[in-house]
Parts: structure tokens; sequence; C-alpha cells
DNA sequence: ATTGACCTTCACACTAATGGAAGGGTTCAG
DNA sequence: CTGAACCCTTCCATTAGTGTGAAGGTCAAT
């Protein structure tokens, strides 16, 4: 498909699919025209990227992680560089830490919109009454 | 305390100390010869705007949200803005996405890992054999 | 009184992510 | 053939979060 369709079903705009090109994170194929030809397996794969920038992953970092996301990935035992594992490794704790801050700070706000909510609550009750 | 104090004991450099403060997240009291002046309940409060930002989180809906997240708050039963709800239930979801799509690939990076481990483990012992 | 370690503001600059416009091809439908 | 709707590249702008440096004030210790 090209960038347009690619651009609707995912609902990533087309100036980010061709950045994220630029990135390296994605290497759509090109038609005798000149335009990009993603096929159908990277309509997921910008669904991750965008995934991961929306929680706070930066690109140069996605792109090192991405190959490895891959269900039904063929394990890259012919490691291109020898720092990956240290890499996923850390890179795995920087997530689990992101992970319990967010969760940390969902559930105060939880608990706080609750806590309003039944203070409200009375409040109308007593109007109410 | 002054500014470096807070830096180092919070890890956060004396510049984006200043920056939240601009930001309007950090409030710190003024010495009479200029100096900020932080008390100690904010170096938790910096803590928390770190774990924020380096979880994705930008400083406007930090300044939003921050209210909320004291533990032993009153709670603000007068409403500065009555969108106040909508916006951290709003927020709340987003965090829950942004902890799902964080999770789900922390979980495929640790599969990987292990996958790896375990083929160069089957290497070592072959090799060693 | 000078030195050194603080602090102040102001300002310039960089990166990442994004938006957008300019100028120019391609394709298709009428 | 012409217009609409795509696509291309290149460049410029903006925002958030940072780093850094200049020019200067404060203060404690020597």
């Amino acid at each position: 498909m090209r960038i347009g369709e690619l651009s609707k079903r995912s609902g990533v705009p087309a100036r980010m699919l061709r950045y994220y090109e630029e990135q390296g994170l994605v290497t759509p194929r090109r038609l005798d025209n000149g335009y990009r030809s993603y096929d159908e397996h990277l309509v997921d794969r910008v669904g991750k990227i965008r995934g991961l920038i929306d929680a706070g992953i930066p690109t140069r970092i996605i792109g090192d992680i991405l190959p490895c996301l891959d269900r039904r990935q063929t394990i890259v035992v012919t490691d291109p560089h020898p720092e990956l594992r240290g890499i996923l490794l850390q890179e795995r704790d920087r997530m689990t830490q992101k992970i319990d801050i967010l969760v940390h700070n969902r559930d105060s706000i939880t608990r706080y919109i609750k806590a309003t909510d039944s203070a409200l609550g009375v409040v109308a009750e007593k109007t109410a009454s």
C-alpha cells in the first residue's frame, strides 16, 4: 500500500511515516514512480512504534529493540553488535521503572477521583435532602 | 534548602529546577538575597516530576495532576476549574494505555533475552563439549 | 580584601518530534 | 486535456526538555 493508506489505517500522519523512515524504523520499498510501498506487516510495526514513542521511548532506542519485538521472529544469533544484550537489559529495566511510576501515579489519580466523587456525592445528597 | 542542595539530593540539575519553576511546577520561596529556598517536602515533589517527565508526561499535564498526587492531601472541593475531573479521567486512561504498551513490550524484550540466552547456552554447551 | 563556592538572570543553541508550505511529478476520472 | 487527489523532496518553524556560558551578586573563610 502507499503512504496515504497506511496513514489512514495506522492513524499516523504521513509526515511521521516519512520521519520514521528517516530514523530507520521502517524501510518501505519504492515503486517505479518513486512512491513508497508498504507491505501489510508494516501496519503493525508502525503501531508498535507509535505506542513506544507515546510511552516516551526515543526513536533511537526503538530502533534497537524493535527487531526483538516481533513474535514469530527468527532469533538473531548472529548478533549484529555484541552490546545488544546489555542494551536490552538496561532498556527493559528503564521500562520497568517507567511502568512503576506510571502505575503509582495512576493509582493516586484514581484514588483522588474516587475521593472527590464521594465527597461531592455527600454534598449532592445533602443538597438533595 | 537552596537550589544546589536540592539538586544534589534529588539528582535533578539546578537548570531543570529553575525550568520546573518557570513551568509552575514548583514555587520556592525567596531569601532576602534573592536565592531560591526550597522546603523539605519539595524534594519529594521534584522526584515525582522527574519520574513523570521521564515517563513521557508533559509538564503542562503534570501541572494539572500534581496537586492530586500528594498523599495526605486536602481534597480540593472548591474545584479551581470544573473540567478537572474530565482531565483526570482522560489522563488516567492515557497512563493506563502507556502502561499496557510498556508492559507488553517489556515482556517481549524479556522473552527475547531468554530465548537468545538459551540459544547461546546451547551453543556454549556444544562448543564446550 | 581577595578567593572560591555559591547564587542570580539572560541568552543562545541543540535534539527530538512534529507541522506545514513550496514546487513539482503521477494517476485517474471526466 | 484538465482538475483532483495523490505522491515526491526540501526547507523552515515550533515545542519541550536540556546544556552551557556570560556577566554579575552574596557570603564565608583566609
